[in-house]
DNA sequence: TGCAGTGTTGCTTC
DNA sequence: CGAAGCAACACTGC
């Protein structure tokens, strides 16, 4: 689910309000998802009375810094999201945990919650999850730089840093289709399957174009289009065509500017009288239009 | 009712 | 080695 603009908006919220705050208790019903330590005993160890000093992304990681060099780290995967409020436990099999009234309690999407770690303000940060994919780990922040989810990331296309030269450099000589590429998180991180469709149609780009061939200026709108596109989606504060809620519940906006993006047979929005065609490739959907995005 | 489809990643297979 | 398929899981909608 969380593209880089999803998990930005996450983590922009979150530091708004954690920072500070003292760990105080964590509860789980599957500890499955805890990578590190192994135990859950250990992990609740670990995190027990640290405080929270700031939190960071590094791609689509959530990374939450904590007192006596300890850092969570939490990859949301297709269906997590991180929620923040009043939430309080009870003795529904079902349902563990609930809300407060107001949308962490009324949006069905906000009640699968697997994680829940309560705070010293009385609150909960709480990882909710139907697919239950999601993955957390603890890690010491002086050796976050070696931890394979950190280390193994390509540079963030928001950054200043990430010029066009630098986006040429890393895509050059790169196989495979420009789609499969974009996504790659060890090239580029952050752009997932929505952003990518959204990119290429802005960009006039067929997908499955090989991104060794292309030319410089595919290569310019390209890199124009990575800016435009992600930057319009952390300002609408995301895109939840599904199911993705901020951390107060709440739905972001850029669903309702997909050009692309889930609106196979429909009119193209730059009104070239192309249509949006959707072909399947290894259990995913790329959508794009039939006459801007030609093969070439 | 049953099955295709869903935002991710990493392992297996060819 | 690279590309493709599929598993992890649960739910929705046709």
């Amino acid at each position: 689910m969380p593209e880089l603009p999803e998990v930005q908006t996450i983590v922009t919220d979150l530091k708004k309000v954690l920072p500070g705050l003292k760990i105080r208790d964590i509860w789980t019903d599957f500890a499955k998802m805890i990578k590190q330590p192994k135990s859950f005993s250990a992990f609740k160890k670990q995190l027990a009375g640290r405080k929270i000093l700031d939190v960071k992304r590094k791609g689509k990681n959530i990374l939450i810094n904590l007192s006596d060099n300890k850092t969570l780290l939490i990859h949301q995967k297709m269906t997590g999201h991180m929620l923040y409020g009043k939430f309080r436990e009870t003795r529904n099999k079902k349902q563990k945990w609930v809300a407060a009234p107001g949308p962490l309690r009324d949006d069905p999407q906000n009640r699968f919650l697997h994680l829940v770690i309560s705070l010293s303000n009385g609150k909960q940060l709480a990882l909710s999850d139907v697919r239950k994919f999601a993955k957390v780990l603890i890690c010491e922040t002086n050796k976050l730089a070696e931890l394979k989810d950190v280390k193994n990331i390509g540079p963030d296309p928001l950054e200043k840093s990430f010029t066009f030269k630098k986006f040429r450099e890393i895509l050059s000589g790169k196989k495979g289709g420009v789609k499969d590429v974009l996504m790659k998180q060890e090239i580029i991180s952050g752009i997932g399957n929505i952003y990518s469709n959204e990119i290429l149609w802005d960009a006039g780009v067929y997908p499955f174009r090989q991104t060794n061939k292309l030319t410089q200026a595919e290569l310019k709108k390209i890199y124009q289009a990575i800016k435009k596109v992600l930057k319009l989606g952390v300002k609408l504060r995301g895109d939840s065509v599904v199911d993705y809620r901020d951390p107060f519940g709440r739905k972001g906006g850029y669903q309702n500017f997909h050009k692309a993006y889930q609106r196979e047979g429909e009119k193209c929005p730059k009104g070239d009288k192309g249509t949006i065609k959707r072909i399947k490739k290894g259990g995913r959907s790329t959508f794009f239009c039939s006459v801007h995005q030609k093969l070439i």
